[in-house]
DNA sequence: GGGTATTTGTCCGTATGTATG
DNA sequence: TCATACATACGGACAAATACC
């Protein structure tokens, strides 16, 4: 074999990965490599175009992250079905209709992601491998969640979070939102004053609503809740989500809230969400390994492994662990068993992290790709503020009009995405549900809407 | 992944590789990377902290000179095998078991069922094949539950129980705790006043605590709770469980139990748990149906189907599904959206109700052989009383013994079963986990344990 | 149809060129 | 000139999927 199309310049400045990259993404979007058409073997092509076998791997891969091939292990490389349909993609239906208005053509809502890149054959196969384990599915489970699920999570969160945790301290749950009545259960009466940084993580302000426990939403300055509002406040439980906020908690104010808990006897609640998508910036482990006698811990995975697969976490330190024994037969395991099992599976044979490492390339070229986009047709007229771990990107459009307006006419325009708040002028645009080849129209079309 | 004792400061004066080379040598000496142990490959370490390949190779060449670790090529770097101080591996925290007891022969635990007579074969193909649909697994489930599965409950609880309920009345959730919780969510302030019939119905009473909804006991007849102690107690909401009594409600009651919510606005919850399993009595239809607009209506399937799934549903009445609707955003979905689907086919092609059949006949055998079995071996020393719709006995025993001797010296031989609360002498023998052929022997362990 | 050889993606340590003080 | 850090490119080893006998 030739693929001549593909010869490429050993003498040009561009690197031959990335000439390589560019001629099958060429391909693939002119059509000359059809959908589900093989591509050539690393090693067929390395040999053909008498360069190393990371030199192509290294191109496949990128092409790989951005939905352009998909691999299939020990099978080959091919090419992805139907990236280039303009309907929706499965995977990618709102959560909620909330008011009907123009169809969304571009959803930068953050509840979004771009199923397109989930590994859900591999998922399938840990399922279909747990259903045929008969006793997994004839017997009930166990309160605190599987025993083989706590320990592939104390291990994966030890190495991915730096959370220090037994699988006896994990309880596992369907989700955030039942973790949390759990947890509202195992305070004791003089413990029910909650403050959060600012109202929107609504699952949670629901949960305590429900259990009657008054929220307070804390003044915070650019590293956070401070300890003074803290301290004034008189809350015993502080739950924070060092991950999801514009700016991380540096690393001196996270210990000065650790210090208010043991100083007052008061719990931190350390959300982790999407805390290992730390894509661009460099890791910040979680608080509940600096201290975790006094944090609660809380995972999930929603984010991370397919939007169907609902199962959460949470570490308990020890006092908290005491009062949950007592009482861990009262509540029943809400998260799936079977999922838990496949779970399990999929995490000690260390797919998570190859997923997530996957996860975080994409991720990586998707915040580019939508920077660079926005640079370059808005020029000066907007600021740009990346979250360094969560899948959004907060945008200032300084042409005079606020962030209803903003939000309003891309609405008109099909294009959905969210105020920032408190802060004028501003929105918030998720690029997780995406797809990177959709950047660059869906930026175009925000033009059309605030550019008039 | 985040190896996070190895995190770098990229703002000192020393280089990073000597950072890094640093912290590995410490983790060495001190024991916490074990002889033998393999470091993380020079390309996940470098992804993880952000730094180059080199820096990582750099630092790992310099311990490898050193002889802390040993390079293996092409399969990574290795811990050097060598005489060091051992320590307390990170993170390792000892793991509480509860009491271990001797092993346990015949369960007549309630919680438990004889797994040989499910169907999981019938089950396990219907998962495959929703996991076969590529659009079920790769998005977001529903708030309130699967359509599918909501408008094959509404067919089935018609029939089954008559039940009155259209799809968007109901409710799915992870068995019946999340339900209650969601419900307890959509009191006014002055309905948070709760009565039950009697303690015992822990995870409904965990719930209502974990809310710090105040929840009354009721004194009853033999016909249940009276309309003057109900009234008495000012309670706005009654939670019933008429299938899982020792004796049904009659109708009379259940006229004047639904007259009471009309007459005072109060909210009847109806937990029907195991109410289509009337095995030998005539089957006895849900309140629901006879006055849908003050019931709450609870129906789950983990006794039915497999012990492993745990999906519940909730009718709700008009008026809290006006409550309900504003606020489904906020609550997410428990139940498994794969389990979901699956259970919706199975219903539809009324698996379900073949499966009931058949269960109804196994415990109507099984009940009668236990009873058979226990007058023939006790003789006149002992009192039964068969629930009629549970899969439970309640056994007197007149030889002296209490109720928690009774169920210790069980133990002892190897019988696992419960306290009857509030009875003295009294204990439950939960039938559904015995094989039919295991009755004689496990009562003939029965005798041994308690004749002495 | 069951064992064996081959193909293939993937992981790995390594080498080299280059930019920046 | 040298130390540091990064980007690119190389080929060996391995296990799983597949094709072949």
């Amino acid at each position: 074999m030739l693929y001549d199309y593909l010869l490429l310049d050993h003498k040009s400045k561009e690197p031959l990965y990335a000439q390589l990259y560019g001629k099958i993404k060429a391909a693939v979007e002119k059509g000359h490599l059809a959908a589900g058409e093989k591509l050539p073997s690393i090693r067929h092509l390395s040999e053909s175009l008498r360069v190393s076998r990371t030199t192509v791997e290294t191109a496949y891969q990128q092409l790989c992250v951005e939905g352009y091939i998909q691999s299939s292990p020990q099978r080959g490389y091919f090419v992805q079905e139907a990236v280039h349909t303009s309907g929706h993609k499965p995977g990618v239906i709102p959560q909620i209709t909330d008011e009907p208005g123009p169809k969304v053509r571009y959803n930068f809502g953050s509840d979004w992601v771009d199923s397109a890149h989930t590994d859900s054959k591999l998922w399938k196969k840990h399922v279909r491998q747990v259903l045929n384990r008969q006793e997994a599915i004839a017997s009930y489970g166990e309160h605190q969640g599987e025993t083989a699920l706590r320990e592939a999570l104390a291990a994966y969160s030890h190495s991915a979070r730096g959370v220090a945790a037994s699988p006896g301290q994990i309880v596992i749950g369907a989700g955030t939102q039942p973790l949390l009545y759990l947890l509202c259960g195992l305070l004791k009466p003089e413990e029910r004053r909650v403050a959060m940084e600012a109202p929107g993580f609504q699952q949670a302000e629901q949960v305590f609503a429900d259990c009657s426990i008054p929220v307070r939403f804390l003044p915070q300055d650019q590293d956070g809740v401070t300890i003074r509002e803290l301290e004034a406040s008189m809350a015993k439980v502080l739950l924070v989500s060092p991950s999801n906020r514009l700016q991380i908690i540096p690393m001196a104010r996270r210990v000065q809230l650790l210090q208010w808990a043991e100083r007052t006897g008061g719990i931190l609640v350390e959300d982790d969400y999407n805390g290992e998508l730390r894509y661009r910036a460099r890791p910040v482990p979680a608080m509940q390994g600096m201290a975790s006698e006094r944090v609660v811990y809380l995972g999930s995975f929603s984010k991370l492994l397919l939007p169907s697969v609902r199962i959460g976490y949470m570490v308990l330190p020890e006092p908290l662990l005491k009062r949950y024994r007592k009482r861990a037969a009262r509540y029943n395991q809400t998260a799936s068993k079977i999922e838990q099992l496949a779970l399990a599976d999929y995490i000690r044979e260390g797919r998570l992290e190859k997923q997530l490492r996957r996860l975080r390339k994409l991720y990586a070229v998707k915040s580019t790709r939508l920077t660079e986009t926005l640079r370059q047709m808005f020029g000066p007229l907007i600021d740009l503020s990346l979250q360094e771990t969560s899948l959004r990107l907060l945008v200032t459009v300084k042409n005079g009009m606020d962030s209803r307006e903003l939000v309003q006419r891309a609405r008109t325009y099909g294009v959905r995405l969210q105020e920032a708040r408190n802060r004028e002028g501003c929105v918030v645009l998720g690029f997780a549900g995406i797809p990177v080849e959709e950047m660059a129209p869906a930026v175009a079309r925000l033009k059309e809407a605030w550019l008039v």
